[in-house]
RNA sequence: GGUCCGGUAGUUCAGUUGGUUAGAAUGCCAGCCUGUCACGCUGGAGGUCAGGGGUUCGAGCCCCCUCCGGAUCGCCA
């Protein structure tokens, strides 16, 4: 029988006690993890979110009732224990256990609710299947290494509303329930009772009410704002997620960055102990393509891109030459001492790798101490090949790697190598916090299947004064006031600075196709809005969720939430979505097509 | 939507060429044990081999389909 507390008051958390309570009397509760009974005296390890206690009972000192009260203790029942702290002699102390120098002597007990044995193992080291961790989900947050994630996310939580708040931050809750704007992501939608036929749609982001809020005059806004995307996961990415989320008026670039500097460098000395120095490095979006083939380059490590289309256009190596004339490039990367690390058969696995991102295929060229070798050599004159080397910097010992292609599949795929070969190589030591800005992201993309330009960003964003001449002559190569910071190769926020004027806005949805009306329709609540007196403004959001995995180091973004999705966006523990009554269905007007 | 990996006691796994009653560890249950901390000792229970179909004298194993989970490309303004 689960007995009530009766009046019974914890005294303290289990690892708190220490040697200011020796002899004194405490009241833990918890939960009883490792049992041990050798017979006349029993042992429990008894456990809540702070740590672990020892508990004895002995037969000996306890009356037969509470004994064999004990002696039915199994894992996870949930006990209440009076007793005295006591320091354990010498050769009892257990150095693996942070309270392993104390232990409560219990003289009364309460079995307050019984479990049933659990289907994992309440410890930190748990092989079992995810699939099971989350279908019991409540459980598998008990153990320490989860508990301690979801404390890391308070604390990153809290320190951005301290840091924010004492810069002038209002925290300010903007809907849940939205009017669906079908650019960009999917929405999740809500039907509408009242309305039937019509949808919310849940946000994808705060962005338009905290640009409004900028309009009403609150200046500077923070909220921790639940975000929710209708697109495939990945093991960095959910369905429902958290941003926290910020917007600044009467600011340009250089204010917004300044502000979240000192927000990151705070965050990371707080949970880290680690010294930012300021200002970051920032490097432009072209720069970051062109040397790194990403917009959240790694910068660890080095292994820069080598452009070397101008040595090989025209060569005998067709692979190379038509790359070249086709408008696409040559670029190769240096994996410096690398010789030996990979052999023919690992060569063979990363040209596989790349295929993977579209690349057609890998050249390579091996400096041997015993000689060159090169999978394109025969194609190419001692010239061609002399000079790509010393472009490249090639030293007995190195290894590069070459790919030819358009230049977007050359960033891409010659990127992801980086990546790999750096890994590989042992390179990205995970000791060191690498922060940096990515810089002027062009405004416009060119999306071939819509046949039209559409926001790289979102179609708030505003063009940089320099380029807006282009908006008319040549939209792909406007620059944004847009910036991401990034951390060893995460992108952990971006932001941007926003359009404030209507001229520019409707500039804007005319590039992207959009007819006065369509815009109207769209958006009309904000371009009304922008009629009546907007400040210059801008903001960033940073991945609270990728925050918190970079913070501990975790590489499951399911890891530092407590109740995630898979990747099908089901929940395994309460089976959600789950079909409704028709009853439900009908008020809301919607039939179900039979599949 | 594509590619790849996985699913066998509560849990983690093994399971030979397709061949008798599917094993191990751990957990669980019972008994013994006064200093355990991966407690120890003795005994015991525990299986829809993910589900369905097929091939075969015979399927955990071979074939097909489905379901579930993971990684990844596309997708994710």
């Amino acid at each position: 029988m689960a007995e009530l507390l009766q009046g019974w008051k914890r005294t303290h958390y289990c690892a708190q006690p220490g040697e200011k309570e020796i002899g004194s009397e405490v009241l833990l509760m918890g939960w009883a993890g490792t049992w041990r009974n050798l017979g006349a005296l029993i042992f429990i390890g008894l456990r809540d979110r702070s740590g672990v206690m020892q508990v004895v009972f002995d037969e000996s000192t306890l009356d037969k009732g509470t004994f064999e009260l004990a002696e039915s203790i199994r894992s996870e029942y949930v006990i209440a224990v009076k007793g005295v702290l006591q320091k354990r002699a010498e050769e009892m102390i257990n150095p693996n256990m942070t309270t392993g120098a104390f232990e409560i002597k219990a003289t009364e007990l309460k079995i307050l609710s019984k479990s049933e044995t659990p289907p994992i193992y309440i410890e930190d080291e748990l092989d079992t299947q995810e699939q099971v961790r989350l279908k019991y989900r409540y459980l598998d947050l008990r153990r320490p290494v989860m508990q301690k994630i979801l404390m890391m996310r308070h604390r990153i939580a809290r320190v951005a509303r301290d840091y924010f708040a004492e810069n002038g931050f209002l925290e300010i809750e903007t809907p849940m329930l939205c009017k669906s704007t079908p650019e960009g992501a999917r929405d999740y939608l809500v039907p509408s009772r009242v309305h039937p036929g019509e949808f919310y749609a849940l946000p994808q982001s705060p962005q338009l009410f905290k640009q409004l809020l900028m309009l009403s005059g609150y200046d500077r806004y923070m909220q921790i704002a639940r975000c929710f995307r209708d697109e495939d996961l990945r093991a960095d990415r959910q369905p429902e997620f958290t941003q926290i989320d910020l917007e600044m008026s009467f600011v340009d670039v250089d204010d917004v960055l300044a502000v979240n500097e000192g927000f990151i460098a705070r965050l990371l000395k707080e949970t880290r102990g680690v010294d930012v120095k300021l200002p970051l490095r920032r490097i432009t979006y072209a720069e970051a393509m062109d040397r790194f083939g990403s917009d959240k380059p790694d910068t660890r490590f080095d292994m820069e891109f080598v452009n070397v289309s101008d040595i090989v256009a025209g060569c005998g190596f067709s692979v190379f030459a038509s790359a070249v004339e086709n408008g696409g490039s040559v670029r190769c990367i240096n994996a410096k001492g690398g010789v030996d690390k990979f052999t023919r058969k690992q060569i063979d696995e990363l040209v596989e790798f790349v295929k993977i991102y579209r690349a057609k295929g890998l050249a390579w060229m091996s400096m041997k101490p015993d000689g060159m070798q090169c999978s394109f050599a025969k194609f190419l004159t001692d010239e061609q090949i002399s000079s790509l080397q010393s472009r490249v910097d090639a030293k007995p010992g190195d290894i590069v790697f070459f790919i030819a292609d358009r230049n977007e599949v050359v960033y891409q795929s010659l990127g992801a190598l980086r990546l790999e070969v750096g890994r590989r190589l042992g390179l990205m030591d995970d000791s060191k916090i690498n922060l940096l800005w990515v810089t002027e992201f062009p405004l416009l993309e060119y999306d071939e299947e819509a046949g039209r330009f559409v926001a790289m960003h979102h179609p708030f964003t505003s063009p940089m004064d320099e380029d807006l001449a282009l908006m008319d002559t040549a939209p792909g190569k406007v620059r944004a006031k847009a910036y991401d910071m990034v951390l060893n190769g995460n992108e952990i926020g971006g932001g941007s600075i926003r359009i404030h004027s209507p001229e520019i806005q409707e500039k804007m949805f005319s590039t992207l196709g959009f007819s006065k009306e369509q815009a109207w329709e769209r958006f009309g609540f904000l371009m009304e809005a922008f009629k009546y007196g907007a400040p210059p403004h801008g903001g960033l959001a940073y991945g609270l969720d990728r925050l918190v995995m970079l913070i501990t180091g975790t590489n499951n973004i399911r890891d530092v939430i407590a109740f995630p999705k898979v990747q099908t966006a089901a929940c395994l523990m309460t089976n959600a979505p789950s079909p409704v009554d028709k009853q439900q269905l009908d008020e809301l007007g919607i039939s179900i097509l039979e599949q």
